[in-house]
DNA sequence: TTCGGAATTTGACATTGGTCAACGCGGCTG
DNA sequence: CAGCCGCGTTGACCAATGTCAAATTCCGAA
């Protein structure tokens, strides 16, 4: 019996849909792995070494300027896949930003695998479509939206993101959460400064938009005006 | 006789490695069409209903928010792939920069063509693994780059993606080319004003790191200057 | 419970890039 | 050839956001 089988992204990650031999195989070749918060996974410019599906937690997906700036280029939750297949560098740094597991793959057995395997190359081309999708309308947020809109538009795609990673069905967008991120990565997600981020925070606290429980906690008083702060 | 052998992209697109019989086929669901620079393909939002390859031409893949900012997420230059197979809508427009010839399929056709043929599919995810790399280093750009440092990151761009559209081989970076874009298309590919850009072109002419023949030529005069400038 | 350090917030000020308005150039048309 | 129109450039000014520094809060460890 392979760990795929007691999997919790079994039916959601880019394996659903092979039948038992197929995921046989690819248990053969893969691992779990533990990454602390903070944990790299993934060098920048590296070698494309390894590719992962992620199981538990979030991981950001960065890239750096030479003279230390930072942007987060993505975020991976359960069931997305990160890392760079059929490629000989990635493009960007893996870091967890909570504590997460993850199954990796050396990057060659898995290109290996996958091409022998459409129905999975099929999974993963849906989800780097998709990826790009979203990659796509973040660019318009950081090229043409302001302070506000930023994090406005941020609350709202992580109460959306936050909520159907649990196990209940479809709850909707989460009227609370937990951000997994510092003030300082928000700043590095929306293209600002930690200071800019914090004061639009307090803001939308003053505004009575939001309830800031903790560093951490979101809660979502008035969505609709945030919906229009969004634009 | 399909129009495929002829196609000056055939051993460049994702219809490469194709043989004659699939070639024939996939001929057969698609069709040549021209299109004219400033004239729309595909727009947002819309039922993504067609997909196409580009033959010739550049075209540029935008989003805009209600209040009519634009965002140029992406730019198509011949062999690339257009469109959002395997999804209900797309989520850019694509129009024509300049007068454009492309090879367009119904996104059903398409689709379930692709299905059929892992071997397209894979091409096709590399492509798409490629678009992703390049556009998450465009949001470093948008995200934590000045106005001067964009600008020298899109001539640097510009002159080696314009290089290699000709049919010599790895001539290396043109050192003088054609801008296929407008000054306010540049300003919305990296998420400046037109004013900002024109002034960031005066300044790099001034500085004799360029030359700027008429509004759409560029020669750049000293490469190593824009390298460091871009950061 | 207290302490210490890191993260965050806040304030004062500087700077970049945006806004608005006028001007100039170049190409097209009558 | 003259006039017009769209695109691009330039200038003056302004606002948003970044920078630097200090104060405050939070949180975990002793």
């Amino acid at each position: 019996m392979s760990s795929c089988d007691t999997c919790v992204v079994r039916n959601r990650a880019i394996c659903s849909g092979l039948d038992d031999r197929e995921i046989g195989t690819l248990n053969s070749i893969g691992r779990r792995r533990n990454v602390t918060a903070g944990e790299p996974l993934i060098w920048e410019d590296d070698d494309s070494l390894l590719v992962a599906n992620v199981i538990e937690g979030v991981l950001k997906l960065t890239t750096s300027t030479e003279d230390g700036r930072e942007q987060i280029v993505g975020v991976a939750y359960p069931s997305d896949f990160i890392g760079r297949p059929f490629g000989q560098t990635s493009s960007a740094s893996v870091v967890a930003l909570t504590d997460a597991r993850v199954c990796v793959f050396s990057r060659n057995d898995f290109d290996r695998y996958a091409r022998e395997h459409p129905e999975l190359e099929h999974k993963l081309l849906e989800r780097t479509l998709a990826e790009l999708d979203r990659t796509r309308s973040w660019m318009m947020l950081l090229g043409r939206k302001n302070a506000s809109e930023k994090i406005a538009t941020f609350l709202l795609e992580m109460s959306d993101r936050l909520a159907d990673s649990g196990c209940t069905a479809a709850t909707g967008p989460a009227k609370r959460f937990s951000l997994p991120f510092s003030r300082q990565q928000v700043a590095d997600l929306l293209g600002l400064t930690i200071e800019t981020v914090s004061r639009q925070f307090t803001k939308l606290k003053n505004d009575g938009i939001v309830e800031l429980p903790s560093r951490r906690e979101v809660e979502i008083v008035d969505r609709k005006a945030l919906l229009n702060l969004a634009g």
